[in-house]
DNA sequence: GCATGACGTAAGCTCAACTTTCGTTCTGCG
DNA sequence: CGCAGAACGAAAGTTGAGCTTACGTCATGC
């Protein structure tokens, strides 16, 4: 390809759109600029080829010959480029929007008002997928996930972390195991084990001293501590409609850290789909 | 064609310049720009499309399955319109540079250097034709016409005119003419009659009056005058020769005008090989 | 370990491409 | 006919896309 001895793409386009419209100024709304701009254009490519292309009869144009031919090449040209970037944004807005989420957020505030971001955004179809690892996003082909930091985070290479709320590390329980001495307090176990056990041992307690009950989901986790079974280590957020409701109450363990809920996105280029789940996840906390 | 929301056509360009040459500093080289304007580009179209379309690994680069579908439809855009520009160019290169002339001037001057031009610009097929009127260049497909125009002409619409040399008009015959009374000496008739007896009667000499011979070709014409047979009109450049080596002398006929040899060409678009031969013969007077 | 040649980023410049403005020409209509 | 409407034409003025420049970093090869 000798790209150096091809004349400006705008004025190929320029002359291209005066071939499809036949007429300067017609071009001119096409390509959204002047008559001026159009007419400009043409005579520059004429120009620069050395060709007539367009016969200017009073207030009307005609294409020469050599015009003729090379609007030929140009529109199919055009038409090949035009295609192949309408064909890959298609395609895009239709990909699904692949979410990453930590199974307790997930279940307890997001897939709840996933209705409402259907509403608001119709079309856009969204897959969420519990992936408790920190799995690499982009190898894994999710556009987003949402994770929960430790306050004091730093955004890694390659990597865009937006905080969607802060909130505090609550040990809770049922108010009917609040009276007992904590270390009769029978623990609850769910996923993330070994972060929570640091926090705990931070906060002075030993948790291999405890008694554990494991559990697989997080919601049977909470409906677990609901019902008294044992205590666990929840954030603010998550619990605050319990802790209002008076069916779980926070134990005094202090030095339990602020985590915050953020959403992860690959750095570099975004489609409009995820932007607009990440700005609206944000307005949901 | 809905021009409007296609991506800018040059970043269009350089990824597609990537892509061909898997490599931003090759593209640069390719597109004769640094490899930073590259870079930028395709991160642009990167970030306009909402797709990541090459993998930046280290040092080298890769397409990503959505920069090799884009590639591909961009590789077939931007290749048959650069055919298209090429095929146009070719075909206008290789057209035979039509030039009409008056006769006079062709055989005398431009005829015998036709040589020298071709040897400076090998590969232009210049196809001469005495026309003797004043023809519609554009109409009739001449890329140039060499005109002899009295001195004082204005360059008409959609003509562009440029002055080769300008050189009296003289009254000649063979020596042995001139000692005769000017009315016994007879007129040799060439083609372009009527102005010639127009700049005759001018110059205060009957035409009518003068014994006259016609010939039809403007060399038999000099030829004849050479020879003794009667007196022309002929502009200085033409008989420049035959005056220096005394085969011709100039009689003494007064308010004969000037002339400008010409080269006519019509306004607009010039290709190159018809500026090449006006330049050429600039320089040939 | 140093030269070379990739790519990345940011700041600033420049000119191509555009708008604006004013003219002209052509057509259709009351 | 005279006037409105819609083309194209030309030229001067404006601006931001698309560069260059300048400086890093990182990998490879001698």
């Amino acid at each position: 390809m000798r790209w150096r001895d091809l004349p400006s793409l705008s004025l190929l386009r320029a002359f291209d759109a005066t071939a499809r419209h036949g007429s300067f100024a017609e071009a001119g709304r096409a390509l959204n600029v002047t008559h001026a701009a159009v007419t400009q254009a043409v005579r520059g490519l004429e120009a620069e080829l050395g060709v007539t292309l367009v016969q200017r009869a009073g207030r009307t144009v005609a294409l020469t010959e050599a015009g003729k031919r090379l609007a030929q090449s140009l529109g199919e040209g055009f038409g090949a480029i035009a295609a192949g970037v309408a064909d890959l944004r298609q395609t895009e807005a239709r990909r699904v929007l692949r979410v990453a989420t930590t199974t307790f957020i997930a279940e307890t505030h997001v897939l709840p008002r996933l209705a409402d971001f259907w509403a608001k955004h119709p079309g856009i179809e969204v897959a969420m997928t519990p992936s408790p690892a920190s799995v690499d996003l982009g190898r894994e082909g999710f556009d987003l996930a949402i994770r929960v930091l430790e306050e004091g985070w730093v955004e890694p290479e390659g990597l865009e972390i937006r905080r969607l709320i802060r909130t505090p590390l609550l040990a809770t329980c049922a108010p009917q195991l609040a009276d007992l001495d904590p270390m009769e307090i029978p623990w609850l176990d769910g996923p993330g084990t070994a972060w929570d056990r640091e926090q705990l041992r931070k906060a002075g307690i030993d948790p291999d001293a405890l008694r554990k009950v494991q559990f697989g989901s997080p919601h049977l986790e909470m409906s677990a501590a609901r019902q008294g079974l044992g205590a666990m280590l929840a954030t603010e957020i998550i619990c605050r409609a319990d802790l209002e409701a008076g069916r779980l109450v926070v134990l005094p363990v202090e030095g339990l850290p602020f985590v915050d809920y953020v959403a992860v996105m690959p750095q570099g280029p975004r489609r409009p789909a995820v932007e607009a789940f990440a700005g609206w996840l944000a307005t949901i906390f």
